[in-house]
DNA sequence: TTGAAAGCGCTAACAA
DNA sequence: TTGTTAGCGCTTTCAA
C-alpha cells in the first residue's frame, strides 16, 4: 500500500502538501505544476487513501450502520440492504449490516458499531410499524427505514402504503372484479392499517360500497387458511387483495381445492414479500412489489445529507426501477403488476 | 470516550503500562497492585479501546468481509449471516456483509473491504456450487460458504448434501412409502448432483431399485409444473423428496389439484430454502432445514482461526445449534449436516 | 506557496 | 517493574 509518505519522497515535496493535493484542497494554495506532479505520482503509484489513518485524525469513519431486526432474515430485507448498499458505495460509504435478535445484542451491537465510529445508523423494521427508536441511537444521525419513529424525532422513509392498496385495488375493479375482498393481517401495524385504508377508498373512490363482510385479517398460520376458507365459500368473491403472498396463498390453495383457476375464475393480487412465490406463481399470481431497493437507497441519501449537511438532490437513482406495467391486460381477470415506482415512497419530515 | 491516556493520568502510571494492563500482558511485568488500579479505574470511566486506533497500528483490524452474490437477497441467506455474525461478535470480529451484483461490482467491493483493513473474506453462494474464485481474494485468509473452489486451493464448509436426500429418502422409505420419486433441479450444480447421489444410495441400501423414471429435474418456472403433473399421473408416486420448496410447491399443486393431501395420500420431504412455505405450510410439507446457521458460523471459526493461527476447539457452538466436528476434521471441506426435522411424514402402517 | 510539527489513540521496542 | 520514545498514515495549524 502506497502511503502519502512515499509520494511526497519521490516527488520531492511534503507529505502535508501532499494531502493538500490529494484532497483537493489545493487550489490557489499548491502551485498547479506540483499539484499535476502530485496527482501524477500517486496515479503511477496506485495511491489509495487509509481510511482508518484517515479517521483516526477526522473522527468521521464513512461508516454507515445498518440495524435491524429481523430483516436481513427475510427475504425483501434483500432490496433495502442491496439498495442501501448501492446508495452507500456511490456516495463514498461503506455499509455494515448488524442483525440483533431483538432485545439483548440489540445495545451491544450499536456500541460496537459506535465505537467503529459509524457516522450515522439506518434502522430498519420488516414491517411499517410506530418504533421505539433505542436510545442508544438517539445522539447520531438517524433515519428510520420501513418504520415511523413513535415521538416523531426522526425522519424516517417508507412504501406509500395507502397507495399501494388504492392501486391493486383499483386494478381489481378495472379488471372487472365485482366482489373485491381484502385479506389482511390480524396483527397490529400500520402496514395493515394503511392498506386497509387504500382499498377501502379505492372502492369508495370507484363508487362502490365498502363491505366488511369481504375483509378477513388473518395471521400466517393455523386458523387462517379456515378463515380464508370460509370467506371464500360464504362471499364468493372474484377479486383478491392480498396483504402478502402468504396470504395470496390461501386464496390460491382455496381455488386449487375447489377446482378454481386464479387468472381466469378470480383475480389475486399480493403484495409479494417473499419472491418466491412471485417466481413459482408467475402466470397466475398478481404481484405487487414494494419499492425496497429505493428505500434503501433513499434511506441513505437522506442519513448522508444529514450527515454531511448538504442537500443530495444531484444524486438520483439508478435506472433499475422498472415503470408500472400498462393496463392493457386482454384477459381482464389477470393482471400482471409489478408496482415499482420510486415516488411511492413518501418521504417524512 | 476515555483513552488510555486518561487512565494513565487519573492512576498516575504511563500509557504503556496501561496498554500492557488493559491487553492483559501485564502478568509479571506490572506489578500486580498497580495493575488492579489500573483495571479499575479503566471500568469507572467505562474505558473501551479505539478500534481504530489499535488497527492503525497493529494493522489488524478485526473486520471480516463477506462476500455474496445473491445470497444477502435470498431468505436463507439470513440464517448464514446470522451464523456468521454470531460467530463473529463471539470472537471479537466485526462481519461487514457485501453484496456483489456478480461481475463489476464484485472487484470494487472487495478492495473497499481490503482498504477498510478486513483481515478475512467469507466468499458465499446461494447453493453448493464448484466456484472460482476472485483473484483479488486469493491473498487473504478465505473460507468458501456452500461452495467449493474449483481449484481445491481454498477451505470451505459445506452442507453435507448426500446425507441430507439420503436421510430425506430413508425417513420416506420408513413411513412406508412404497413409490418414492424425486424432483430435482435441472441446472447443473453440486447440490443436485449430491442429492441425487444421495437419493438413489438411499433406495439402494434399503434394498430396492432405483427407477429413473421417478425422477424429474426441473427449473423453477414454466414447464416444472407440467413435468411434475405428469410424473404424478404417470407414475403415482406416494413419496416425494424435492430438491427445494419451490418444488416441492408443485407437488403440492397437483396433489391439491387432484383433491389429494400431503400426509395422508402423499408424503413430501422438501428441502426448505425459503422459510415462508415452512410456515404457510407448516402442517402438511415435511421440511429439511439446511444448517445455515451452522455454515455462518462455523464458516467464521474456521477464517479466525486462520487468521489467528490457532486452534479453535474451546470456541462453542451457541446452545441453538447441533454438534459441528472438530475442525481438524478428516474431511477438511466438509461440514456434518444437522438436519432438523420440523414435521412428521405421513405414517403408513 | 510550501513545510515543519503536532497529534488522533494505541502498541512495542528499548531504557532505566 | 516502569517509563520513554517512536511510530502507524493521515490532517491541520502555524511559520517561513
Amino acid at each position: 500500500m502506497t502511503t502519502m509518505k512515499e509520494i511526497a519522497e519521490k516527488t520531492g515535496v511534503s507529505v502535508s502538501t501532499v494531502s493538500l493535493v490529494l484532497n483537493d484542497r489545493d487550489e490557489g494554495r499548491v502551485k498547479s505544476g506540483i499539484a499535476d506532479q502530485v496527482r501524477a505520482m500517486a496515479e503511477k503509484l496506485g495511491y489509495k487513501p487509509n481510511p482508518l489513518a484517515r479517521s483516526l485524525r477526522t473522527s468521521k469513519t464513512r461508516i454507515l450502520g445498518f440495524i435491524s431486526e429481523e430483516v436481513a432474515t427475510t427475504p425483501y430485507a434483500g432490496g433495502i440492504i442491496l439498495g442501501a448498499q448501492a446508495a452507500a458505495s456511490q456516495l463514498g460509504y461503506m455499509l455494515i449490516t448488524v442483525n440483533t435478535d431483538g432485545e439483548d445484542s440489540e445495545d451491544e451491537e450499536i456500541t460496537a458499531l459506535k465505537r467503529y465510529g459509524a457516522d450515522g445508523f439506518l434502522y430498519a423494521k420488516m414491517s411499517n410499524r410506530y418504533t421505539d427508536v433505542p436510545e442508544s441511537l438517539a445522539s447520531t444521525p438517524l433515519v428510520l427505514v420501513d418504520a415511523t419513529d413513535r415521538q416523531g424525532r426522526f425522519p424516517s422513509v417508507e412504501p406509500d402504503e395507502i397507495r399501494i392498496a388504492h392501486d391493486a385495488t383499483t386494478r381489481l375493479i378495472e379488471a372487472g372484479c365485482q366482489r373485491i375482498a381484502y385479506i389482511g393481517c390480524s396483527e397490529p401495524m400500520l402496514a395493515q392499517d394503511r392498506r386497509f385504508e387504500g382499498y377501502r377508498t379505492a372502492l369508495e373512490d370507484a363508487g362502490r360500497t365498502y363491505d366488511e363482510s369481504l375483509v378477513c385479517n388473518v395471521l400466517n398460520n393455523g386458523p387462517a387458511l379456515q378463515a380464508v376458507s370460509e370467506l371464500f365459500d360464504s362471499q364468493r368473491p372474484d377479486g383478491f387483495f392480498c396483504f402478502n403472498d402468504a396470504r395470496a396463498w390461501y386464496v390460491y390453495e382455496c381455488a386449487a381445492r375447489r377446482g378454481l383457476f386464479i387468472g381466469k375464475d378470480i383475480s389475486v393480487i399480493g403484495v409479494d414479500n417473499h419472491r418466491v412465490l412471485a417466481e413459482t406463481l408467475e402466470p397466475q399470481l398478481t404481484t405487487v412489489e414494494l419499492p425496497h431497493f429505493e428505500m434503501g437507497y433513499w434511506s441513505v441519501c437522506k442519513l448522508v445529507s444529514m450527515i454531511e449537511k448538504r442537500d443530495l438532490d444531484d444524486i438520483d437513482m439508478p435506472e433499475t426501477t422498472a415503470p408500472l406495467p400498462p393496463l392493457d391486460s386482454p384477459i381482464p381477470a389477470m393482471i400482471r403488476c409489478t408496482l415499482i415506482e420510486k415516488n411511492s415512497v413518501a418521504q417524512r419530515a
